[in-house]
DNA sequence: ATGAAAGCGCTAACAA
DNA sequence: TTGTTAGCGCTTTCAT
């Protein structure tokens, strides 16, 4: 195993001191051009390769930045988190990435991991079982910013991402009470989420304008996964009079509600109009097409680390103080599965 | 701000020297019970936090794992990572992620930045356009695992996770062939990937095989993206006479070929039978549902993280020199799109 | 079982 | 423009 070579061992080469040395390498202004180069192409001859430990130590940054999302495999994640490596790539910040397969434990356990690595940064997207987020309080402490995006927490004096869940699902029920939807049931996932509960109200906000009753019943909580679809139709089959609209909170779950209710040759949407939420590859895929909405996932990886980062390079650290909410434009697309 | 707790605080408090506090904080096991116990506690109370950069600096290890894929928002590649990510933090180790968005420039950027991050160890898919790995040349030289895997280089001595392309192809083509299908085309993607390049000689294999003849235009090269399936469709159904079965190389073309083909009023699977490949959600969403190729990609995530870990914790650093290659069950499931 | 001392490689305050 | 010096906080001999 051959030695590293240090700035101690250039500065003896060039002839002037590991200061110096560390300037050019660090594109100081205050280094004669010359000089610079000349450190420069010894440092590369000799196969210098800078200690970011020792550097990190020194400057007590690591330039690098933590994420936390639910879960990786999931096509709204994934499309977040390209956008978000996309950006941190080219701030040179490095992208510590770790999931909480929805367990508030495995949640409090990444983020002290986090922690202890000294990520500059967080970046958040809640597990469902989360109700508070007493584990960030370290980072509070210590001044780290942490900003959450897509599922924030409710009391929060954190920056958060987010699109308005609320007006979205409002959105949608308007449009299917429009294509003349008398009973439609509102599938969506856990209600501690604020993704959910938001978008319960503007359901029930819609209904309201609409002049509809909200029914209880009318609302089915779900994992929102692939096997969903069978359950979910044979709850919605047993209600009198038989619903005629379907809101589904993510289109996987949706697209297997579809797969269910033609197994059991109900027609889409004349019989039950669809929508689905996210605008993923298979709302594109399943016949009829589903109308969704469009989550601008890649658009909001991108703008979270891009507050993030310019946060972080700003001389005052004050961006995020001074803000609240970041909110993205989202849009209802109409497609076969509702247009009637 | 205020001070950061060091280990020399602690000392101070507890009346031991730095060094006891070290060995007790790491689990050393010549410290006294009750010392070490009086030591956490008084850690605990100060608020004390390992400084990881101090540790790495002397110990000369990062405790992370560089990750370097072609896309991140891949169905396919997100299940890898989320296996991987699964193993790395059960075992301690930081995941750090990057993308080369198929760019062999940006996969070299990449692997520059990781290893100046000093990674313990690296996990690569390759860039559809590195026909070489110079820039992994550091790593070799510095003895750094780098361990590859689905899309693995040629020329290697280092170990790669795979499944047996060629076997897999050749299994579904049996298949077609089996089912009554007299001329197949092969859709697949860049040729300078071993993936793909493994995939046509199975095709080739199996018409050997069977005694069919391999004709040049049967094979389309193609970026397999969800678009593509309209281009091509159009190519199909200038060949003469028509295939009759369809072979391709992912399950999103696939599905995109699927659609295209029906919107021609082509039926599936009596006129042209389709296998895809990856076994993703859309295969069992698509009607009717794709045939395909099951590829256990959040098992070979947790296969090479594992590899990996294995060997930096191995006190000699060797389980890789012996491993060449780590191949994967594959699994052909016969669904609607090909069973006639 | 515990401690003293040295040093990992870098940066920054201060000096020249 | 360049250099001196002093740490950053930890681990690891080597000693006791």
């Amino acid at each position: 195993m051959d030695k590293e070579i240090t700035i101690y061992d250039i500065a003896k080469v060039v002839g002037l001191s590991p200061t110096t040395v560390s300037r050019a390498l660090s594109k100081h202004p205050r280094v004669k051009e010359i000089t610079r180069e000349k450190i420069l192409n010894t440092a590369k001859n000799m196969g210098y390769q800078s200690n970011i430990f020792a550097s990190s130590l020194r400057k007590k940054r690591s330039k690098s930045i933590g994420v936390i999302v639910p879960k990786l495999n999931s096509p709204f994640q994934s499309s977040v988190m390209a956008g978000m490596e996309e950006i941190a790539t080219q701030a040179g910040y490095n992208l510590i990435i770790s999931q909480s397969t929805e367990s508030l434990e495995k949640e409090i356990s990444n983020a002290n991991t986090m922690f202890n690595s000294r990520v500059d940064g967080l970046l958040v997207s809640k597990a469902g079982t989360t109700d508070n987020i007493e584990h960030f309080a370290p980072f509070f402490k210590k001044q780290i910013p942490v900003l959450f995006f897509d599922r924030v927490p409710e009391d929060n004096n954190c920056t958060g991402v987010v699109i308005n869940n609320t007006q979205a699902i409002y959105d949608a029920t308007s449009h299917l009470i429009k294509e003349g939807c008398k009973r439609i049931v509102h599938v969506l996932g856990n209600l501690k989420i604020n993704v959910y509960s938001d978008r319960l109200k503007g359901y029930k906000y819609a209904l309201l304008d609409h002049g509809f009753v909200f029914k209880e019943e009318n609302v089915i909580t779900n994992d929102l996964g692939e096997e969903s679809g069978d359950r979910i139709v044979e709850k919605i089959l047993k209600l009198k009079p038989r619903p005629d609209g379907l809101l589904v909170s993510n289109d996987t779950c949706a697209a297997s509600c579809l797969m269910a209710l033609k197994k059991k040759n109900i027609k889409i949407p004349e019989d039950i109009a669809i929508v689905g939420f996210n605008n993923d590859l298979i709302s594109r895929m399943v016949e009829p097409n589903l109308s969704t909405i469009n989550y601008p996932s890649y658009h909001m990886g991108e703008v979270a680390m891009k507050n993030l980062i310019n946060h972080l390079d700003d001389e005052h650290h004050e961006i995020l103080q001074k803000t609240n909410t970041i909110t993205l434009r989202h849009e209802l697309i109409v497609r076969g599965s509702s247009k009637r």
